[in-house]
RNA sequence: GGGCCCAUAGCCUAGCCAGGAUAUGGCGUUUGGCUUCGGACCAAAAGAUCGAGGGUUCGAAUCCCUCUGGGCCCGCCA
C-alpha cells in the first residue's frame, strides 16, 4: 500500500519533469524517500536539487513547475516545497482519514499475514545456516549464524519465496576424529582435566577417579549429549598437541575420506549424539530445519570424487612441487600463498573444499536461489568457493548464491574457544535468562500460576536474547555481557512485548479480545493516531527492505520504534474511555492494529508475544 | 607483508551501499510523574570536533585517498 503510494508518486513525478522540461526520466530513477518526520509529510523527495544542472533554473523555479503539472496520485492530499540548508525538498503530505482507513482495513484484514508480499511467490529458496561443528554445546557465539538465519528465513518466506532451512554436518574433518578417538580410549577418564591462570588447559594421567574442571562447571548439563562430547574434546586435542598423536588421527581421517564404511559410521555415531544436544538448545530457541545435510554423504555417492576429476580438469588446475593439487584463483584476486587453492593433497585425499563443491553443487540443483550465513572468517573460502563454482559451470548467475556474513561474537579480554574449554553455551545462558525473567514475572503477575509464570518467563527471556543479538548490523563486533544480553529493560524485546501485552489488556477490558469487526469509519482525531497508523503503515516497506538487503536488524529496531509509539498514543489517547463512539471505535481499531504489527514483526524475529507478563 | 570488516556522547547503537532538512535511539547520570486503559513505563535536562588528516561536491557521518586503533583472513584444519 504504501509502496504503490510511491510508486504512483514517482511515477507522476517523471510525467510532470517531462512536461516542464522535456527531460525523460524514469520512475525509478526519482528519489522519494518515506518520511520518518510527519512534518515533512509521509513522503518527501530532493529532486528540485537534482534536477538544477540539467534543467538549468533555479530550484523554487523548479519545484513551481513541478508542482504545477504533478497530478495528485490517490490518497495524496498535497504537495509542498520546502526550503531547508539551501535545498528545496518537495514534501508530500496524505489525505490522512482516507489513507489510515484503508492502512488499518488493511491491517485488520491480512491479520497474521500483514506486511508480507508474494514477491518471489514459487521461487525455492535454500537457505543453509548455523551448520556448527560437532565439537560441543553451542555458545553465544556460534548462535549469532543461527538466529540471523532464522530471522532471515522468516524474512524470505515474508517476501513469497518457499524457503528450505539446512543444516550442514561435518562429519568428516579431524576434529570429529579426534573426538571419536578420544572417547573410544576413554582420555576423559584416564586424565584429570584443568585450567591454569592463562586459562589453559592442562592434563594429568591418573589412576584414580579422572578429575574434569568442565564436569563440574556444568555439572547441570552433564547428561546432555553434546557437553558430554566437549568434556572428551578439550582433553583429547590437549593431549594429541602435547603428545603429538596427529598421525593416529589423520589415520582415521583418511580412511573415512577414502569412504570405508566402518570409520564413517564411528565418526557419524559421536556427531549425531553431539548434533541431538545441539538440536535440543535449537529447540528451545524455536529454530529447527528441515533437512541436515552430512558432508560423508557426498564422499559415499562419489560426488566429492567427480568435483575433484572436473577440478583437475580446470585450466588454473595445478600440481604443486609438494605434489598436491591445487586451484590458482589469483586472476580473481584470490591469492594463496603456496601458489593455489589446494583441493587434494598428495596422498589423494580431499580438502574440505571439495566436499563443498559438492555440496553446492548439490545444493543448487535444489532450488532457485541459495542463501548461507556464514561467520566473516568465512569470507575467502566463500569468494573461493563461489569463483569455483562458476568456472566449473555450475552458477550462471551470481545472483543464485548469495551470502550473509556476521562478525564474531567476542567476550571481555578473550576470544571464545571450544577447544580451549572457554565458551558460554546458550543453554546457561537461557537457563539464567529464565530464571531472572521468572522472578520478575512472578513480581508483577501474583494471580498466575506456576505454570503460566513459566511460560511467559521462557517467552521474555528468550526474547530478550534473541533480540540483544539482533538488533545490531551483523558486521558488527558483538562483546558478549550478561547484563546486557539479559536487559529486560529499554531498547529490549521485553519493552516491545510490553507494549503488546498492554495493547491485549486494552482489548480484553473493553470485551473486545475476540472480536474481529472493523468500524465502518474510522475517524483520526489527534497526531498520536495519526503517527502511529503512519508508523504501522511502513511495515510492509521494512520487510521488504530487510529481506532484501539482508538487514535483519531493521526488524528489532522497527519493533522498537512502533512500541514507543504506540506508548505515545497510550498515553495522549484514551480508548476505553473516548467520549464519542466513533473515537472509542476508531482508536480500539488502532490497538489492534498495533498489537498484530507488532505480532507480526516479533514473530519474523522468532520471539513471542505473550498476551500478558 | 597482503586482503576484507568495524570505528558515531562515559558505555552500546541507527543512519553509510543509492550524499541533502536541527545525527537515531537505548544504558548510565540529573530532575519530575502512579485515586485515570499495566511504572518492564512516561516527561524533561545534560552529554557528539560522526577515529585523525586530506580530497571530490553548491552540500560529506555517508563517496575517494592516506593514516591510526580493533576484529577477521591469508592451513595440504573444517
Amino acid at each position: 500500500m504504501i509502496e504503490d503510494i510511491r510508486i504512483e508518486i514517482k511515477k507522476s513525478l517523471a510525467k510532470a519533469v517531462h512536461e516542464a522540461f522535456q527531460l525523460s526520466k524514469s520512475p525509478d530513477e526519482i528519489p522519494v524517500d518515506i518520511q520518518t518526520k510527519p512534518e515533512f509529510g509521509e513522503f518527501s523527495s530532493n529532486l528540485c536539487i537534482q534536477l538544477l544542472k540539467a534543467a538549468g533554473k533555479k530550484q523554487e523555479e523548479i519545484a513551481l513547475e513541478i508542482i504545477l503539472r504533478f497530478e495528485k496520485p490517490e490518497f495524496v492530499d498535497s504537495v509542498e516545497a520546502m526550503e531547508a540548508g539551501g535545498v528545496y525538498y518537495l514534501n508530500f503530505f496524505l489525505d490522512f482519514p482516507a489513507f489510515g482507513d484503508k492502512v488499518l482495513r488493511e491491517v485488520l484484514s491480512s491479520k497474521d499475514d500483514y506486511g508480507k508480499s508474494d514477491f518471489h511467490k514459487g521461487q525455492k529458496l535454500l537457505l543453509e545456516h548455523s551448520s556448527i561443528n560437532p565439537t560441543g554445546p553451542i555458545n553465544v557465539g556460534r548462535v549469532r549464524n543461527s538466529l540471523i538465519g532464522d530471522t532471515m528465513a522468516g524474512l524470505a518466506r515474508a517476501v513469497g519465496w518457499d524457503v528450505e532451512t539446512h543444516f550442514y554436518v561435518d562429519d568428516m574433518g579431524k576434529q570429529v576424529a579426534t573426538i571419536a578417538w578420544g572417547i573410544e580410549n576413554k582420555i576423559s577418564e584416564k586424565y584429570s582435566l584443568t585450567f591454569d591462570e592463562r586459562g589453559e588447559p592442562v592434563l594429568e594421567e591418573t589412576d584414580g577417579p579422572a578429575e574434569n574442571e568442565l564436569l563440574s562447571r556444568y555439572e547441570k548439563y552433564a547428561d546432555k549429549p553434546d557437553f558430554k562430547v566437549f568434556f572428551t574434546y578439550v582433553p583429547t586435542t590437549k593431549l594429541i598437541e602435547d603428545e603429538n598423536l596427529d598421525s593416529e588421527i589423520d589415520e582415521l581421517a583418511e580412511r573415512c575420506e577414502e569412504g570405508e564404511e566402518e570409520s564413517i559410521g564411528r565418526l557419524k555415531k559421536v556427531v549425531e549424539d553431539v548434533l541431538a544436544g545441539q538440536k535440543q538448545t535449537l529447540e528451545r530457541l524455536g529454530i529447527t530445519f528441515d533437512s541436515f545435510d552430512f558432508e560423508s554423504r557426498f564422499v559415499l555417492d562419489g560426488s566429492a570424487q567427480k568435483a575433484i576429476e572436473d577440478l583437475k580438469a580446470l585450466p588454473q588446475s595445478l600440481e604443486l612441487d609438494t605434489g598436491a593439487n591445487a586451484i590458482d584463483l589469483s586472476e580473481f584476486g584470490l591469492e594463496r600463498r603456496g601458489g593455489g587453492t589446494v583441493f587434494q593433497r598428495p596422498n589423494g585425499t580431499s580438502v574440505y573444499i571439495v566436499r563443498d563443491v559438492a555440496y553446492h553443487r548439490w545444493k543448487l540443483g535444489q532450488a532457485d536461489a541459495n542463501l548461507i550465513v556464514l561467520g566473516e572468517d568465512h569470507k575467502v573460502e566463500y569468494k573461493e568457493l563461489k569463483t569455483i563454482l562458476k568456472l566449473l559451470g555450475d552458477l550462471k548467475d551470481d545472483n543464485l548464491l548469495d551470502v550473509v556474513h556476521f562478525a564474531f561474537v567476542g567476550m571481555k579480554g578473550r576470544r571464545m574457544s571450544t577447544r580451549k574449554g572457554v565458551i558460554v553455551s546458550v543453554d546457561e545462558l537461557l537457563d539464567e535468562g529464565i530464571d531472572r525473567a521468572e522472578k520478575e514475572v512472578r513480581s508483577r503477575n501474583e494471580e498466575l500460576d506456576d505454570e503460566k509464570v513459566a511460560e511467559i518467563a521462557k517467552q521474555v527471556a528468550i526474547g530478550a536474547i534473541k533480540y540483544h543479538m539482533l538488533k545490531v548490523q551483523t558486521m558488527k563486533q558483538l562483546t558478549f555481557s550478561w547484563e546486557d544480553a539479559l536487559d529486560f529493560e529499554g531498547d529490549a524485546a521485553p519493552y516491545v512485548q510490553y507494549a503488546h501485552a498492554r495493547a491485549s489488556s486494552i482489548l480484553r477490558k473493553g470485551g473486545v479480545f475476540e472480536d474481529t469487526s472493523i468500524p465502518e469509519n474510522i475517524v483520526f482525531t489527534n497526531e498520536s493516531e495519526r503517527d502511529l497508523t503512519r508508523l504501522i503503515s511502513h511495515f510492509p516497506s521494512i520487510i521488504f527492505t530487510a529481506a532484501a538487503e539482508r538487514r535483519p536488524h531493521l526488524l528489532p529496531d522497527y519493533a522498537y520504534k512502533l512500541a514507543t509509539q504506540f506508548t505515545e498514543f497510550y498515553h495522549k489517547s484514551p480508548v476505553l474511555g473516548a467520549e464519542e463512539p466513533e473515537v472509542k471505535e476508531s482508536r480500539i481499531a488502532m490497538v489492534k492494529a498495533t498489537r498484530q504489527t507488532l505480532r507480526n514483526c516479533l514473530s519474523l524475529l522468532g520471539i513471542e508475544s505473550p498476551d500478558r507478563m
